[in-house]
DNA sequence: GCTCCGATTATCT
DNA sequence: GATAATCGGAGCG
């Protein structure tokens, strides 16, 4: 019989798809370890929208937001950090949301062993660079099926609206206006208001 | 608590 | 040559 793939929504809108990872989980390995962490905060970016990295067409760096949804696009930035991504759209659209934040639920002191500078439990992943290095995600991991160990997405039923904050995005500086990030709300893993 | 600023390099102009 | 989907430490009060 007939069952719907969980996985379909991430084929869609990013917009749509950034709301609806709030409260997804990450499944990890990580120094042998299992790391359990909830998604708490997200951003959506499309192929129409000045701040997103696939708005000039497709390139060596940007070319797996143009491939199949539900793998991993990782980038670097500044010099020094990572930020990952789960890679939304048809395949030839290029489109992700860009995890800000999750909430460590299983796996505590495998973060810790990764961010020893880190003093409150919030400070392990509560940003896109710290949660990357929280898990040890590096560009080994850009184009990473999320189906497959060692990272694995987990879908989890939708949240309610009234669970949800729609804001601006974070550190952009074009169409800084949209309102396409979401957070839990009064989840204290979050990266700000 | 806050604001300011330096780090460090892939990518683009 | 300038910029960047960031972070953490310094200085302030």
């Amino acid at each position: 019989m007939a069952v719907v793939d969980p996985w379909t929504f991430l084929r869609g809108d990013s917009v749509e798809a950034a709301r609806r990872l709030l409260g997804c989980l990450l499944v990890a390995e990580v120094d042998g370890q299992k790391v359990t962490l909830k998604i708490v905060e997200t951003e959506a970016y499309h192929q129409s929208d000045a701040a997103s990295h696939s708005y000039k067409g497709r390139t060596p760096r940007t070319d797996v937001m143009f491939g199949p949804a539900g793998h991993l696009y990782v980038y670097f930035t500044y010099g020094m950090h990572y930020c990952l991504n789960v890679v939304t759209g048809a395949e030839g659209e290029g489109s992700a949301v860009l995890i800000r934040a999750v909430e460590p639920l299983d796996g505590l002191s495998t973060l810790r062993d990764r961010r020893p500078k880190a003093s409150a439990d919030t400070d392990l992943t509560n940003g896109p660079a710290k949660l990357c290095q929280a898990l040890g995600v590096t560009k080994e991991f850009n184009g990473h099926d999320l189906h497959l160990p060692p990272l694995q997405l987990q879908i989890e039923p939708a949240l309610l609206d009234s669970q949800i904050v729609q804001t601006t995005r974070i550190g952009i500086t074009r169409d800084v206006h949209r309102p396409w990030r979401f957070y839990i709300a009064k989840n204290r893993f979050i990266s700000r208001p």
